[in-house]
DNA sequence: TATTGTTATACTCTATAACTATA
DNA sequence: TATAGTTATAGAGTATAACAATA
């Protein structure tokens, strides 16, 4: 078998199937490196941005900054502290939110899976240059904050 | 509700997450903006590919230019003959193959769709300039057939 | 009245394996 | 022995709606 179930869109010059394609692609390989960590790419996301503010982060706002529903952040969320990752705080200001914190061995995971992650996305991405990575990076964050 | 449902990766800078953030907003865009013609943006692509080539083409060459497990192409080519909008014929020079053609129908509604489909998509794509959008094709053609 | 988290549900997409008929 | 199409099934991701507690 050649290659199988990814991104689409139509002809082959298209850049909406092109995106989708290559974001697939990316996906998959960075799931597949993830493997050893137990995460895959939805739940390792949810733990970088656990981890990455001290207080930890609502709900909410998880779901607003990685554009996902509320009720998947739950799960993810769910998952992340059966295992150990993340912890559930209650907020000092909004007694309904929840902030979502990485714990000491969450940031462990994090560490090792930030490692993997990196390699199966290079895996894919490597063939554009450094300066290329910029220019995407640059485009596809303008794209993500257009709404025209 | 601010934002919901869409791709995922690592932090907010992470090429892996802008790219399937990215991905997922343009293919929302064109499946919302296809609503009208009865296709998704998979069919659709099978559409186009089958109507580009007046023999049609085979069920596994169409999995393999669009990235899809040949199971998969299976449930869209039936749901697109369903429709009266592809034709399965036999391959002159393999009997177990099948040529996916379109008909006048399917090259009629694809014309349509495909108005549709480049709308919804440049809606979300807009923001980048005729030359930022080749660049971007010309990048994410080259991730797409780089396997290092 | 609106918002946070939650539960429930349905649908789409992706991933595998196995089977058949041909090659 | 391998390949094209097919079927079946399971799992992951996406999309909605509704509810309780709190703002």
């Amino acid at each position: 078998m050649i290659e199988e179930g990814i991104g689409i869109m139509a002809s082959t010059d298209d850049l909406g199937f092109l995106l989708s394609r290559a974001s697939g692609l990316v996906v998959r390989a960075t799931n597949a490196a993830l493997a050893d960590s137990g995460l895959r790419v939805r739940a390792y996301s949810v733990l970088d941005l656990a981890c990455r503010t001290p207080e930890g982060m609502s709900q909410r706002d998880l779901a607003g900054v990685l554009g996902l529903d509320p009720s998947q952040v739950v799960q993810l969320v769910d998952e992340l502290a059966s295992a150990g990752l993340v912890e559930r705080l209650p907020s000092p200001t909004d007694r309904r939110a929840k902030l979502v914190a990485g714990t000491p061995r969450g940031r462990r995971i994090l560490e090792q899976a930030a490692v993997l992650a990196a390699a199966g996305q290079q895996q894919q991405l490597g063939c554009l240059s450094e300066e290329e990575q910029a220019s995407l990076r640059s485009m596809l964050s303008r794209v993500i904050h257009f709404s025209g």
